[in-house]
DNA sequence: ATTCATAATTATTGATGCAAAATTTTCACG
DNA sequence: CGTGAAAATTTTGCATCAATAATTATGAAT
């Protein structure tokens, strides 16, 4: 957690992490509403820059806002889910494709030194389930970096807090590391062979077997 | 301009549309700095609601902060042109093909309708350039709407409010009228005929000849 | 005359105050 | 005892005010 920013961000910057954290947390449950006066008193800061704050979350889907009722966090149907689902798999299958066809040699190996981290991080000697779930996250990331596409890992970003609102979410579900992890074998197997069309379906089958994982 | 809502919205959305509105109309140009006082007075508002307003539209990419230096108006570049049109044409070509699977008998004829009145509006006897830019965009968007996705619909009206920054965005250009027409019966052909691989082929087809006029 | 430093002006950012609206509570009447 | 209306409280939404930071202008020194 490097904290020291060379360009410090602006309060609601640093309020609208704070709401995400808490949400994320569940300390803000999905559905509740969120006081102003109480969560300003807490964070010792004026109602001002927490409601711009509550404007860019609100922006990310994570939270909503009622007409002269305030904020409200953000709940995630059964059928939000699987459109979600459905957009990942849509944006980050054809990323891996391009990533597949456009990667140096280099970067497969960056890949497969990522992957080798989370073969480390899924052994219950070596890792813990933490370490799992951020190298994981980390993988998907750096695929869509590699892809060069940076509207699109905003678009997944935002989607993937949006998914971190739901409690079945398998994004981040213990049981499904193993599975997860071989799926994600096979990822990287079709990208390294540069192999496009099957880089897509295993990204796809990753997801779907995620969204069966989560309902 | 129906200005009588049922549910009266919040200051700070009706700002955020009026410079929408402004931006569009390039009387605030892209890279141009955004005077809050001066917009604030214009406006015969206070600078709190123009500011919730900033902050939604730096949400959706219209502009952009900068940290003590206030907002300015988002500048596209050619790199981001290139990689709004790919997501578009992900994003949209995905929604075609879901439409041509699922749509019911009577949403077919919905959207046929609509190309009717695309092709009306492409005769210089009984449209107009303005109209047919309108009709395009709703059928665009009727497609998503069929398509059952509202995370993605709103993702793609964001990207397209984006490429509307852009002056050379063929989305609006005159001289795409009739190729863009021709492309559209190709998109409706496919969907009518419920043939998903075409469908999603003419919409990317549509989107890259889109990209091959802007630049 | 040019450069550097300091002062002044300007603009963003955050806090506080006030009014309007909605919700809740209380009290009266059936 | 329940229902409805009115008052009181709570909370949002907007405006104004104060402070911090940045930019520009001015002046002095080399």
């Amino acid at each position: 957690m490097s904290s020291l920013s060379l360009t410090p961000r602006a309060l609601y910057e640093e309020v609208a992490e704070l709401l995400r954290q808490r949400i994320f947390n569940r300390d803000l449950p999905p559905g509740s509403w969120i006081d102003e006066l109480r969560i300003a008193e807490e964070f010792g800061i004026s109602r001002t820059p927490l409601r711009e704050a509550l404007k860019v979350l609100a922006a990310e889907g994570l939270v909503t806002m009622k007409v002269r009722r305030g904020a409200y966090v953000t709940e995630v149907s059964e059928q939000d889910l699987h459109e979600v689902y459905e957009l990942l798999a849509l944006l980050e299958s054809d990323a891996a494709g391009v990533v597949s066809q456009r990667a140096t040699t280099s970067e497969l190996q960056e890949l497969a030194d990522l992957h080798q981290e989370l073969e480390r991080a899924a052994n219950p000697q070596t890792g813990s389930r933490e370490r799992f779930f951020e190298i994981n996250e980390a993988f998907h990331l750096r695929v869509l970096d590699l892809a060069g596409n940076r509207w699109r890992k905003q678009m997944v970003m935002d989607l993937r807090k949006v998914m971190k609102l739901n409690r079945h979410s398998s994004l981040f579900k213990t049981g499904r590391m193993t599975e997860s992890l071989h799926e994600h074998r096979a990822i990287l197997a079709a990208i390294q062979h540069r192999q496009p069309s099957e880089a897509v379906a295993a990204v796809q089958a990753h997801f779907a077997n995620g969204l069966n994982a989560a309902t």
